[in-house]
DNA sequence: CGGACTCCTTGGAACGCTCCAAAATGCGCA
DNA sequence: TGCGCATTTTGGAGCGTTCCAAGGAGTCCG
């Protein structure tokens, strides 16, 4: 491997220049006369020279690196989050620096005070588990903005969500206008987005006229969750005419527990999830869902986050963007 | 939000010691008395004091933190190896600095750059599409672990893929034990993995004596390429009974088109994938397939960066893992 | 009671860069 | 030729750490 990287200073005495005039040049600056652009440009080139970022960081007190903490690897909507985010996150030339924390709040913990030790300019929590008040205390240091979970507010806080409410109104009005009125729907537990989505099934359902017929039977977003639910409600007698599943992946496995009762999707019985997730729409599932924007939700979480770090005064909000329904082959009028 | 962070200055004027041995303290040395040490925290507690990353990177020269660069957020495989390689980078205290380059040869060659800015002490490429020449000469600034690929070596370069051939071997095996004998291949581009699996797809069947029926249709990795590739297939006439897509994505797309010409799966005409992605085992997909030890595979390059960045002497070599076969719901012996 | 240890503690240099005030250079013009 | 002004260039201080050689404080023993 390579000995002792050559510096600004190597640089400059190839150059005959001082190292002051190197920095200058390297940032592009315009006061650097021509002639000695060219010689420290050659000598740069010849030494194979590259910026130390980190000095450069320490000496002008700016990481250009933002923080993303994603809790979950394994459900999609999460990576096309930080796609998006991380497109915007390029484009002004700064650096992602990527945690994890498992759904561990204390791993979680540990993670980001690493990130906030490499002094990243802010932090984007893409899913998080972390209690309402760390979250607080490290908004006290950098701006933060949070995807998918708008309960959480404070001062230098954004959140980027998008309106379950409006969201789930729409797939039960489609769900209605098919035609079906026995409608069930497979939850996902204690987070928000979830709890918005049952809340507003129930209320829907009340609005039509169909308290009566309103059953919720306990999933956890997950696929194997959203099986087992299906399977305990198709157990219980009479299938309902149509399945509202909290979210995509769980939805997959309401798919799969219809299919093992013998009932055809969807002439037998319709589907809707939740998400929008990239293999939603393959031919081979074409479920039609709810989709969330999810590549936009990332990018404009990075924006309001650079917007923030310009300083720009604003207002801590949530940012609440407008899901849209994706109708594919999993739901259709009720068998009459 | 804050003013000045508190600095070791900070906490050692509190503390009523000097600099130096709050940085042993923080630092957890043995040499500080327990009394010191109790003041010391007591004061970096009050202050809140966080070390500085950056600083303490530029002082001893080792930046904790690797470099990841994935080409496409789209295929699962990738983010599945990510976070197997994110764990263990995360077990050794390091952190994992991610970039993306989008299939775009300049601009990965961008974020690279600025990754060894940032003193990166290891590089993974979790999938790239950078000339060879490009890698050699980033290999010797810093160690580096291709994913995926083997085909590249040099020094300073190691692999870790899963053994196409093999893992070809045992598809084609499967669906000759199930008594198939008119297999199609939907191929996948120019890419090494998908150029490997071809060739053997070839060989295999010339092995078994079916070189006349050897069928390749040109497909590209992708969910789409797949669907149109099987279509192409598909209205050629008698459709084989078995497929072999190059990866799952694509398999996935054959399954699809299947479907659209009314062709049963297993029962009219089998499908094996490659790869073993998560949502391959879905209830509703089932797909059969060879699966490569994702998470594993991202383990291991990590591993292996660690092994190289401790100064171990090694070869540079490939590791080469063993894939599996899942046998699941889309294949079955032909109709007779 | 002095010296030799051991155990803690310390200030200053260094890491590679940016920032700044000040110095050097060049140029036009009287 | 000399002066003022604009343009370039420079050395030194500073960013927050770590590292190191060296200093102080105890302790033990002869």
């Amino acid at each position: 491997m390579n000995e002792r990287r050559p510096t600004i200073h190597d640089v400059a005495a190839r150059a005959g220049v001082s190292k002051s005039l190197v920095s200058l040049a390297m940032r592009g600056s315009p006061k650097v006369s021509d002639a000695s652009r060219a010689a420290i440009e050659k000598a740069a080139a010849e030494l194979g020279y590259r910026p130390n970022a980190t000095a450069r960081s320490l000496a002008d007190s700016r990481s250009r690196t933002i923080g993303v903490n994603m809790a979950e690897l394994d459900n999609p909507i999460f990576p096309e989050m930080l796609g998006g985010a991380h497109t915007v996150i390029r484009s002004r030339n700064y650096n992602t620096m990527l945690v994890s924390g498992e759904r561990d709040p204390e791993l979680e913990t540990m993670e980001l005070a690493k990130l906030l030790e490499f002094q990243v300019e802010g932090l984007i929590l893409i899913s998080h588990r972390l209690p309402a008040e760390t979250v607080r205390s490290l908004a006290d240091e950098v701006p933060i903005v949070v995807l998918t979970l708008k309960d959480l507010t404070g001062p230098g806080i954004d959140s980027v969500v998008t309106d379950d409410e409006a969201g789930t109104r729409m797939a039960m009005q489609h769900l209605f206008d098919l035609g079906h009125r026995d409608i069930a729907h497979v939850s996902g537990g204690s987070l928000e987005p979830a709890v918005v989505r049952e809340r507003l099934y129930r209320s829907e359902m009340q609005a039509a006229g169909l308290e009566s017929m309103a059953r919720v039977i306990e999933g956890d977003l997950t696929n194997l969750g959203g099986l087992e639910a299906a399977r305990t409600l198709l157990r219980e007698g009479e299938p309902p005419t149509a399945i509202f599943a909290s979210n995509d992946i769980s939805a997959l496995g309401v798919m799969a527990a219809c299919q093992e009762f013998g009932l055809n999707i969807p002439s037998d019985i319709s589907i809707i999830g939740y998400d929008g997730i990239a293999i939603g729409a393959l031919r081979t599932l074409s479920l039609t869902t709810i989709a969330q924007p999810l590549g936009l939700m990332g990018q404009v979480a990075a924006q309001r986050l650079f917007d923030r770090m310009a300083g720009t005064q604003i207002d801590d909000r949530s940012i609440v963007l407008e899901p849209e329904l994706l109708t594919r082959g999993t739901t259709a009028p009720p068998r009459v």
